[in-house]
DNA sequence: GTGAAAGCGCTAACAG
DNA sequence: CTGTTAGCGCTTTCAC
């Protein structure tokens, strides 16, 4: 049961492969009659084109490659869901990569995606990577390469993000202007740009509002509801317990409110809560949440169209889109 | 800048290309000597191979097609994270589609993969869709398909999903374990089987313990928190209202308990409720959700294996793997 | 407006 | 153990 090819269709129709293939591909040099004939005959033949085919002819797949830490991680889901809307717009598909947060895993990725020739990758740092020298590689063969959310500034590629810095400090002026005077961070590891942006977010938040910014204060915690409710036991413990918490996302400031509900400490009244990252439980639970939101679909979406856009341009310069985080004002931060 | 090729291998190495070839592919019949020299020469190159020559020329692409109604949806998300482990462990890519519930695309997202000449095709149906033809094409072009979560009777293929009927079953005898009479069904449209099996199981669930199956306490929903409320407040209308609940998913389960709060019904002790799915959100808002879950991970491995197991027994045998749901009961209807 | 011919990069008989 | 040859299905000059 041999496939049919464009062949097939110009032994049957008297014509030759070139002629079909143009046909096919709408080129204004073939006559319409000609045209039809060859569509009739490929739709009764019941053809299939081979895109492998051509696109080992032309160089070029209309594959775009994704590499994201998981897709399990609801974040990530919706950005591939922002990506492959555009990219099927733009009638391209994605193949996508997932490096659980693992170096290993991303270079593996890297590689296969070479393997396969997609026309460009978007990608997501892992957790745990900090040399990005496998990426820079990706400059060597001429694959396009943009970061989205976590993003390196070692490299010299288009980036999309949310303004993690700017989502801090408004999170952190927001309780501030609640009454807090003491506030604490459940911190992320500085690796992540991200987070490391948060963290300064919040230390200037502090500054302006000429508060102390204090070292016992800072806590870093591993971005789970244990480890949020753990570093809360401990800010209790402190001689002057903090009056407002900033989780750098929001299983940590539900683990934070969990332990402060047990120790019947009321929230927001006794101590206000803030998250990050706008986790769809957050609106859910009681209190509701308050947190930043990180528009992923969006950022999916303009990762993809940076890179339609620079194509049709041909005018690869680099821009780093900024997008605008959103303050999400919930019961756990509002003591109105 | 060329890219380079197995030719250019050779030229170096004064060998043919059917000899990188075999050596790169480690091929028995050649030396380690050579095997030796081409891999160092292809590093030195910092040679790529080209899956799409390959691809062509073998007749296969170590890709698998995956159709999923959204990234966005979190259950899909985490099946694709188990289909991209499982196809990773085999060294195959995904590419994926979404439907966004449209037969349209659905349609769309066959002909792309089909067009990218995948090897096989994992697919969810989109909820609008109930004639199937468009897949039954795949035959015709012997890719092979598998369907999981929200799979179809007409098609002859195999499928993976979880026993909807059982879990539905499990959660509604549960609800009569807690003493509950008077069972109310927010329901999902019965063009999807997984929903239409819920209410099968709800029904049964109540025969079997002899408590009469009433119209009016079966109401379709959109699964929407929404929806959900809505229902809720329909049903406390009825001259007896219910004394449970079991929601075709969380976020219907979501909308009754916020619907019933509001009221100062007390959940579980005046309504018990019980969702299905699993969300993230049920185990962190207050009361805490009872649901069934669905093993999302698992569902995505299974499947994929399921191809795989195919491929190396060459044994194209369609089962039906019916992964056991997990009643996860909780505060929502706890009432010990 | 259509045909002839070459080639994208790789693999697999078949030979030796 | 290695080379020769052909071809996967498509596109694209260059002809006419």
């Amino acid at each position: 049961m041999r496939k049919v090819t464009i062949h097939d269709i110009a032994k049957k129709l008297e014509l030759t492969a070139a002629t079909v293939s143009r046909a096919l591909n709408n080129h204004p040099a073939i006559s319409a009659a000609t045209k039809k004939r060859v569509l009739d005959m490929a739709k009764k033949l019941n053809y299939t084109p081979n895109n492998l085919a051509a696109s080992l002819r032309i160089g070029k797949t209309n594959m775009i490659g994704v590499i994201i830490p998981s897709a399990e991680l609801h974040f990530f889901g919706s950005v591939l869901h922002g990506i492959e809307k555009v990219a099927n717009e733009h009638k391209h598909n994605i193949i996508i990569c997932q490096t659980n947060e693992k170096t290993a895993d991303e270079i593996k990725s890297i590689e296969a995606l070479l393997h396969s020739r997609v026309d460009c990758i978007l990608a997501s740092l892992a957790k745990e990577t900090t040399d990005t020298s496998h990426f820079a590689e990706l400059k060597k063969k001429n694959t396009p390469l943009i970061l989205f959310d976590r993003i390196s500034t070692q490299l010299e590629v288009p980036t999309v993000s949310v303004d993690d810095y700017k989502g801090a400090f408004m999170a952190v002026e927001h309780l501030i202007k609640q009454g807090c005077k003491r506030i604490a961070h459940i911190a992320g590891t500085e690796n992540v740009l991200a987070f490391s942006e948060r963290i300064r977010g919040y230390k200037d938040a502090l500054k302006k509002h000429k508060l102390p910014v204090s070292k016992e204060l800072i806590l870093y915690g591993d971005m789970t509801l244990e480890s949020g409710a753990a570093i809360t036991s401990q800010l209790l413990k402190l001689p002057t317990p903090p009056d407002g918490i900033f989780a750098v996302e929001d299983f940590s400031a539900l683990g934070a409110i969990k332990t402060l509900q047990q120790k019947k400490i009321r929230v927001p009244e006794d101590v206000a809560v803030i998250g990050f990252a706008n986790e769809s439980f957050g609106q859910y639970v009681t209190p509701s949440i308050s947190t930043v939101d990180q528009q992923a679909i969006k950022m999916g979406e303009t990762a993809a169209q940076l890179y339609f856009n620079s194509l049709l341009k041909k005018n690869f310069q680099i821009s780093h889109i900024i997008l605008e985080p959103m303050l999400l004002i919930r019961e756990s931060s509002d003591k109105a």
